[in-house]
Formats: C-alpha cells, structure tokens, sequence
DNA sequence: TGTTAGCACTCACCTCAGTAGAGTGCTAAT
DNA sequence: ATTAGCACTCTACTGAGGTGAGTGCTAACA
C-alpha cells in the first residue's frame, strides 16, 4: 500500500527532525515547524498509520514518534536527493589526497581521515584487493655474510620485502641466479596462484647449494606473498560515536569497539559487501543492528578494489554522507587511473 | 616522618584489598581478613594517621578508605615483592615471539598483544628508535618504463622502499649509476644524519641526465628516510578499559581513547621516558591523572632501544605486571641479540 | 468525510522524604 | 596503648507526589 503525498510529507519531516534532535518527535512540533497546513490532531492521525505501516516506533505511549529501520530505507531510496558537498569540503579532499598521490598507503589513510573528519562519525579505508595482481620479478639481495633482502614486485608496482637471517652461507652468485630462476617460474603467475598454486619443480637445480638456499627462502617468499595480499585497514574517528546518544551507554560503546578491533574478520566481512554505494541500515546489518554501515568502493588501474565506509547511528545525514562518499570514491579512482594514464600515454 | 611496621602492614593490606575489589576499604574488614591481632578500633586510629600523612583518602565521611599516589608509590618502591611468572605464563610468551622471530614488526606486535592479553589492560608496544642505524647501502631498480623502486637498506637489516613513478625517462645503466653514486654518498651516514644533514653536492654529475634523474629521486627518497626513521606504534586491548569500574563514565572512557588516537603525541611522550622498567603513577603523570602508566624497554643490537608500555587504573597489579614487563623485555632484547650473534658467532 | 478542538490519560523524569547500612570518630573504660 | 561502645555522617535505595510532553479518543465542524 502506498502513502499518500501528506504522509510522505510528514515522515520526511519526522526523519529530518529526528536525524536534527535525535529526540522522539511529537505532532505539535512538526506542526509548528513545518508548514503543512494541517493541525497536530490531523498530523497525529497520520502518524498512528505511518506507525501501523511500520514507518514510526513509539518509545513509549506519551513520547513522540521516531523514525523505523524502514522508514530509513523509504527515505534511502526514494526520498532522499543528491546534495551538493561544499566547495569547502571539496577543496579538503583535493587538497588532502594529491599531497599523497605516489603514496598508495598514506592515500588511503587519508581518505579515511577525511571521512570522518567531515561527518563526524567512524570511518575506514582499506587497500584494494591485489589478488589478481601479477608477479613481475622477485630480487634476492646481500646485506651482510647471513642476511639477505627477499623482495616480490608485482606489476602494478606493488612492492614488498622481507629481511631474512640464513642458515646456510651464500654467494651473490648464486643469489642472483635463484632470483633468476624464481622470476622465471613466477613472472606472470597472480599473487594468489603464487601462494596457492602448485610449486613449480626446481627449475635447473643441478647445483646442491643453489637447491639449499631456495629451500631456506621459500618459506619466507611465501609468508611474503601473503602479507601482500593483505588488505590494510585504516581506521579513523573511532571515538566519534562517544559524542552519539545512542552510544552514551558503556555497553553500546564496548561492543562498538570490539567488533573494530576485531580487524581481520571485519575486513573480511567488509569485502563482501557489493561494489559501489551500499547503504544498511539497522537490523539490515548481521551485527551493529541499531548502526548504519555505508561503503563505497575506489578502483586501481580499473580492475583492483579497494573499499571506504562510514559507520554511524541510523540516525545521520545520509543525502551528506553518500554524496561525500561518492565524491571521495570517484577522487581516489581518479587518482590511481591518472598516474598510470599519463605514463602509458607519454610512453 | 617514618612509618611503623603496623602501619605498614595496615598500608598494605587496604592496598591489595582495595586493588582487588576496587571498593574504599573499611577497618572491619581489615581486621577480619588479614590477621593483624588487633581490633578494628586501633586500625581506625592508625588509618587516621595514615590519612594525615597523605597515604590514604577518604571518599566521604562514612566511607573507606582508599589508597593515594602516595600510597601506591610507597608499595612499588619499598613494600613490593617480586612476582614469578606463571609456567603458562612463560610457555605462553616464548612460543608466541619464537614464532615471529625474523620478522621484526610481527615480533613487537606480539608483545602488544601478549601484555593485554595476560594483564587485561591497555599495552603498546613500539618499533626501536633507529636514528643511530647507518645506511649500508641504496638501490634503484626498475618496474616499467616509467617506474622505478627506491630502496634503502640500514646496516640493522633495516629495509624500506617506495615505488615512484617518474617523469623524466631512464635507462638501466643511469639507475645503476645513481645506486652507486649514492650508495658512496650516503654509505655510513645516520639515518638521522642522512636526513637533516646537509646533502653532499652532486658526486660526478658529469652527466646532464643524471642529475635530472637524482632531481626526481631525492624528494622520494628524503620522505623514505622518514618513513624509516618512523617509530611504529602497536596498541591492543584498548577496550579492557570498559572492564574496569573506574573507567564506567563515557567521558572518562573518550578521553582515554582520545589520548591513544593521537599517536604520533603519545609515541613521542613515551620516547622521552627513561630507559628500563619506569612506573608513574596518577598525578605523577601529566594526562591521564588517574592511571599509572608503565614502560619497559628492550634492545635490539644493544644499542637502539624501543618500548613497551601498558595503561591501567592506579589500582593494578604492580607486582605481576612489572614481572611480567621485565620478562619480556628482556624476551625480546634476547631474541634481538641473539639472531645477531648467531650470525657473527658462525661466520 | 476529512479535519480539528478539547480533554482525559499515560508515562518518563524530577524531587523530596524516609530508611537502611556501612563506616567513622570520639569517649571512657581497661 | 588498646579497645568497646555509641552517636553521628553520608550514600544508596525506595516510594510518593508533582510536572510536562505527547498521545488517543470523542464530538463538533466545514
């Protein structure tokens, strides 16, 4: 069943009192702020069918009304409009992320920042996926007699390293021909094959020692290929939701906590979530039922994905939050694209 | 003015009592909990004392009394005992840091993690200070046509790189120049030297094209110097401070994960403490008035230092977590060293 | 038939008084 | 010097009464 004009008119003013005050609100209010025309008595009649319909909750009989899960969602997807950010805002991020354009890592922290500078809510920022990321070359390099510097480069210029303390003795020969060896069997392989895929039989290991010192950095090339896969999470404005009503119980505010603390399953849990905007609010959440959780997603090079979110109290200024959002997501795709753009095209 | 063996003796048991259940502790129950052969009447007396001297504090007329500042320093200086560790304890913590030992980074956050984990507070745990490391040597290596990574490597085996994305082209042969002229620049200098020195005028720059391409690579490799020159920060467990009664306010919990957000100010206060285990208490401390804070540090190579630290209410265990601190700093000073002098002493 | 005024009713919240209980501080006896 | 005894203090809890915001219903009105 549909609403009618007046009683969109109503939950929409509801809405945006209650987003305001965060206090239930009550007929005579809406009547005196917003002109509608109609008497308290007609707006409450209104209200008991918007609360019928599941619109309105009722913290109890003589308080006002406030907003449900699916009044949220009413609003979400059909009343709200798109608002433009404030040059000043704009200028912020600009300003902010090009300070950092060759930085992947410190891009990405400061988007998060950003978030949650500008709403006033928690906020985080992970790197994209690199999953389908591709080796190029893997270098072993001497530092001293039993050190040497294990570093995996991917082609989309992703570069990690590890130090390693061997146990055999070396030759920088033969340093040089295992990073030969290895770069051959692994150039052009995706990190994740690399890490889960069969290993590829020694390639030419006629040589005792050269077999040894690749048995004794394997284990570390493998534990660095996952830790390149890693997705970092950045994390902002955690102590945002103290200043919300909604969490000024300790309880609320522990739990909060924990479920962030928690990193390796919330990333998980983040990364399933479809690509661009997605908004849940409330019960539409697994856990944080009385949250909403908004994600967007950037692109690297068009193919790899990286994610941005905002978590607040279902109460907030959505039409702000997404388009902020959207204009962080496409500023960090921009980013990322244009750096390799201008290389391929001065090639 | 000294204290007698009685009052000592009163001193102590309303300490533990009182960092047991957290509660003013009352001359009754002193009397029939620890078997001091007097009657609660006398304890009154010699508890009236001790508030005039400043060890105990009174909530409110009809209610116990509570250990001060004063009271708490006393114990830690004079009354405390050495505590031993727990098999579990011990077992918990060698298997834990041997798991990680290469990788440095894994191995600090480890501590982090353990400290929280067995005295359920706040910790933190940071990478040494390495101002005093020396660059061993720099190397430019390339990806793609205009990618190269910079790489840096300290005599600790202390390795960091950065992609950059250049614009002026390269070849091979200049990268490998520059790496060498560098390498002769730099070789032997302080990171911190290398920083805020002065920068050592262009090493034959015979060569027109090298000189751009030093240009375009010092600015990166200045903020890379930086970046190692960064102490990183580990922090866990910072929700048990939800656990704790004294901590039951929301402004109170705010302002404790405020002070822990603001990394950068906190890392550096704790790098100006003194070295070992060092304990302030309350108002010894210049925020957190009603916490004690401890620190810890260990070494790696004997000569760079980190620390590790951990935040509680006034009322803690001091002796089980000043055990426990001890152990496993010199844990990882150990691990540290001894990776080193397997190295030297086999080579 | 939709809208409105009026009014009784509900319920959270505040305040206030009364009570119980823990613990002190003082005094006088040992 | 120590202790028993007792008055006193102060918090925490409880229940009663008052207040005000807001509803829900009814009856009158356009």
């Amino acid at each position: 069943m549909d609403l009618s004009e007046r009683q969109l008119q109503i939950l929409q003013a509801i809405i945006s009192d209650y987003v305001e005050n965060a206090e239930p609100v009550g007929s005579r209010s809406i009547a005196k702020k917003y002109d509608l025309g109609v008497s308290p008595a007609t707006i409450r009649n209104e209200m008991s069918d918007l609360e019928e319909m599941g619109y309105l909750t009722h913290p109890h009989t003589s308080a006002g009304r406030v907003p449900s899960d699916k009044a949220y969602r009413l609003y979400v997807n059909d009343l709200m409009k798109k608002k433009n950010l404030s040059a000043r805002d704009k200028r912020l991020i600009n300003d902010r992320l090009s300070a950092s354009r060759d930085e992947f890592d410190a891009t990405i922290r400061h988007a998060a920042e950003l978030l949650s500078e500008i709403t006033h809510l928690a906020s985080f920022a992970m790197t994209p996926v690199v999953n389908e990321d591709t080796i190029a070359f893997i270098r072993l390099m001497p530092v001293d007699a039993r050190t040497i510097i294990l570093m995996i480069v991917g082609n989309s210029g992703n570069v990690t390293n590890t130090t390693l303390r061997l146990k055999v003795p070396y030759t920088t020969e033969s340093l040089e021909l295992l990073s030969k060896n290895m770069t051959v069997e692994y150039n052009g392989r995706t990190l994740d094959d690399a890490l889960k895929g069969e290993i590829i039989e020694d390639v030419g290991t006629d040589i005792e020692a050269l077999s040894q010192l690749r048995g004794s950095v394997m284990p570390s090339f493998m534990k660095t290929l996952e830790d390149m896969l890693n997705v970092h999470l950045y994390m902002e404005g955690m102590t945002n939701i103290f200043n919300i009503p909604e969490y000024s119980s300790i309880d609320r505010a522990r739990d909060f906590m924990e479920m962030f603390a928690r990193k390796d399953e919330f990333t998980r849990k983040m990364l399933d979530r479809d690509d661009g905007v997605v908004i849940t609010i409330g019960e539409e959440n697994d856990s944080m039922k009385d949250c909403t959780l908004i994600t967007a997603t950037y692109h690297v090079d068009g193919k790899m994905v990286g994610k941005i979110g905002v978590i607040g109290p279902t109460r907030m200024k959505y039409d702000e939050v997404t388009s902020l959002m959207e204009y962080l997501t496409n500023n960090l795709s921009e980013s990322f694209r244009l750096t390799d753009g201008k290389d391929d095209g001065r090639k």
